[in-house]
DNA sequence: TCAAAAGTGTTTGCTATACACCCATGA
DNA sequence: TCATGGGTGTATAGCAAACACTTTTGA
């Protein structure tokens, strides 16, 4: 073992980020995950995440994390908790910041990151055994993600800059796992006054072209 | 300064609870503020709280806390979110796990604590000035409560256990600074589900006695 | 002309709001 | 008997949910 070099008069736990990022791929809510190359839990299934650095912001932390596993930047990252059980690490205490991300299916060749072979998505309902308390906050993302669905913007966050309504129907779909009945869902949409079409179409296939919305300028996130 | 026998192989940062203690006295939302005696902000108010022990819980950091500054136990308290700019603290990196309280007015005797006069109650429109990034975490606490208010039964918490529908009906209009109407606010809290009348009533003044109420036994929060 | 998804209104029930008077008590 | 807060109901408007057919396109 190298020599500890970092001396302070009272114990520090050391603080880490961890990750739970969305994304909807195949019809299906999905997680990434890493797996874990070392011991604890070597070979597990583990969120993404690593150490605080001194002179990051936790936030910055987060996304830079994020940034290093997926390869993406600026998507929609929120701070989900603290989670310090005293034994949740058998190594030393280690408290974490959990936050969760959601990426646009499209904006991921994913995977791209260091290295390649280690992570993966699964689909929420098929969730392998996490390392830690991970299933914990996976379960608590889930949860406020749920929650926050109907009260807020963050659905769009699933979608490319320009999409059809019918996209947007089906992110709501399948995170709530029921249909939704299209009328009523797109009055509401519309309702919103968060979402503006673009004047554009997208056709696909044999049938009549979809207009294409995009979000409007002003749109901020409830609480 | 004392020797520094706490090392560590990479730098940890110190960790910390700070707790918003909310109560309602003399007819206003009020916050628990301490008075610091060192460095840095030394006479400055802040939060109340500590630096988190190697074997507790976060929450459980935060709970003995609350209780060494306030003499209560076994109050509400939910945890808020992680504040962790780097230079939020001068003396070194300092992340804080703020969490929020909410004591009954009758509950509290407080200032009990270890050191009388370095504690205090404040209007929440007549803050002092505070040290570190306290302003900004009672902000986020205020909101958290206020949009809590309405959608989950955290009100009850401010009340003895048991209650007038006049004394919870008070507790909405203090935290939501504007007065609601009667016969509409009682048809909603009783359509809650949460209580039930006692059977018991108040008597005071020259009027007719208020029938009491308690909290039905399940009762949960939502998040 | 057919298949496939896009698009569009009305009715109904429920929930939120506005609003004013009688009741029970102690002094 | 009077002053004080406790207690009660109804009417209206806005929002959420149920429900089915026409339109446009490409093959």
């Amino acid at each position: 073992m190298t020599d500890k070099k970092y001396c302070y008069e009272y114990p520090h736990p050391a603080v880490t980020t961890d990750i739970v990022v969305f994304t909807i791929r195949e019809g299906r809510l999905k997680l990434l995950l890493i797996k874990r190359k070392i011991s604890p839990y070597k070979g597990k299934w583990a969120l993404p995440g690593g150490f605080v650095a001194l002179h990051e912001d936790i936030s910055q932390c987060a996304a830079r994390e994020l940034a290093e596993e997926t390869g993406v930047s600026s998507v929609f990252l929120e701070q989900l908790g603290a989670y310090g059980a005293p034994k949740r690490d058998p190594r030393e205490r280690v408290i974490t910041i959990a936050y969760f991300a959601l990426i646009p299916s499209e904006k991921i060749q994913v995977q791209a990151a260091t290295d390649a072979a280690a992570a993966d998505w699964f689909a929420m309902d098929a969730l392998p055994e996490l390392a830690f308390d991970h299933a914990e906050i996976v379960e608590q993302a889930k949860t406020r993600l749920l929650n926050k669905l109907g009260h807020s913007t963050i659905a769009f966050q699933f979608l490319a800059d320009e999409f059809t309504l019918t996209d947007l129907q089906k992110v709501f779909e399948i995170i709530q796992g029921e249909e939704v009945d299209k009328r009523n869902f797109r009055k509401w949409a519309l309702a919103l006054n968060s979402i503006e079409a673009t004047g554009k179409e997208r056709r696909e296939g044999q049938h009549r072209p979809a207009k294409l919305y995009r979000l409007s300028s002003t749109v901020q996130d409830i609480d």
